[in-house]
DNA sequence: ATTTATCTATCTACTGATAGGTAGATAGAT
DNA sequence: ATCTATCTACCTATCAGTAGATAGATAAAT
């Protein structure tokens, strides 16, 4: 599946910048054009100009989230060994929790997947496939190929619940400690 | 933590049903006092009788459902098996998710939790902590304390992760997977 | 008489979206 | 070098629709 990246002007950019941090609290509905065009200093026409339809805008956001995460996870199938890989996926969601105290832009559009306008959710769906392959593929070197999809889809849904709690209940040990078991199980796991 | 429960006319409840659906989809936003007036066959001002502010309206909503759901669960320290009371609290998950469709009242509102009015916020912070707790409780009879807190969290947040994988790629089977490696872990520790 | 549960009517504020205009930069043709 | 056309990135002004919320009337039940 090729994913062309697209390049956006700094403005542009600058609208996504507040689009996902407010998305990132409260979801799709969070954001409106004019608190958008206030927070980087344009009227609310001129983000329309940038992202015709509400829709382009929340499809533009999930899609340069999930290009970030990508790029920062690296290649699946490389010489690292699983457990590296699998800290590296752990450190990701970390830096995205303590990131401006929000929770993973697709745990919140996620959970809202059935209302989102369907591109977006197409979006959305796109990441969880994305995050749970990768996963899949970075534990393959150790597991059998239908234990370790299971193992990703586990990782990964522990992962998305774990930053819930830590939103939900102002404590971000919870996913702290979620890693830590998550880390002690799939120790177990590859030592079978 | 006494929580007396309180009595709704029949009018309220039904508000209150189908306010709890329209959030299971979409979050708190996804409530309009027009719309439920209208599902219900009553105008706006006759909802806002019932629930003055919107604030009262989601209040009530997670309070109630937190309630059923701990009246489904039963008592944590009750002669039931630890794994016996785990399946239990999965089959009350699988039940939440093939309810309409939708996904776990609290997943929804978690994750938007910074957004909520605070009241709002502190019924979804209840609701967690109520069943963390209900978990760490029913793991008690075979578990360390701090063993047992931590595989609580751990518990609840893999269903809930769970259930946003289930919701957002639209197959029901990543919560059924995570559930079959939660009661395979949660065995492996029960007898060490 | 008071309470309960509804109504009509209305308010202000905000929503996404569009039409139409403008200043400045760029590119090609003359 | 200059004229022309196009493009970019914004603007003002406005629209219809919807949001939560309130005042005040009504009718029935206690």
């Amino acid at each position: 599946m090729r994913m062309e990246q697209k390049i956006y002007s700094p403005k542009a950019n600058e609208i996504l910048d507040v689009a996902e941090a407010h998305m990132r609290m409260g979801g799709f509905d969070a954001i409106s054009f004019r608190d958008l065009a206030s927070a980087v200093g344009v009227k609310s026409a001129s983000v329309h100009y940038h992202f015709p339809q509400k829709t382009d805008l929340g499809k533009a956001v999930v899609a340069r989230y999930r290009e970030r995460v990508v790029a920062a996870l690296g290649d699946p199938q490389d010489a690292r060994t699983p457990i590296a890989k699998l800290k590296l996926l752990c450190a990701v969601y970390s830096a995205a929790l303590s990131d401006g105290d929000s929770v993973c832009l697709c745990c919140v559009l996620g959970a809202e997947a059935r209302y989102l306008p369907p591109d977006v959710a197409a979006e959305v769906r796109l990441f969880f496939e994305t995050m749970t392959n990768w996963t899949r593929d970075a534990l393959a070197a150790g597991l059998s190929k239908t234990k370790a999809a299971d193992a990703a889809t586990h990782i990964i849904g522990a992962l998305q619940g774990a930053m819930v709690l830590s939103v939900a209940l102002g404590d971000d040990n919870h996913l702290k400690n979620t890693q830590k078991t998550l880390m002690r199980f799939v120790k177990k796991d590859l030592a079978d």
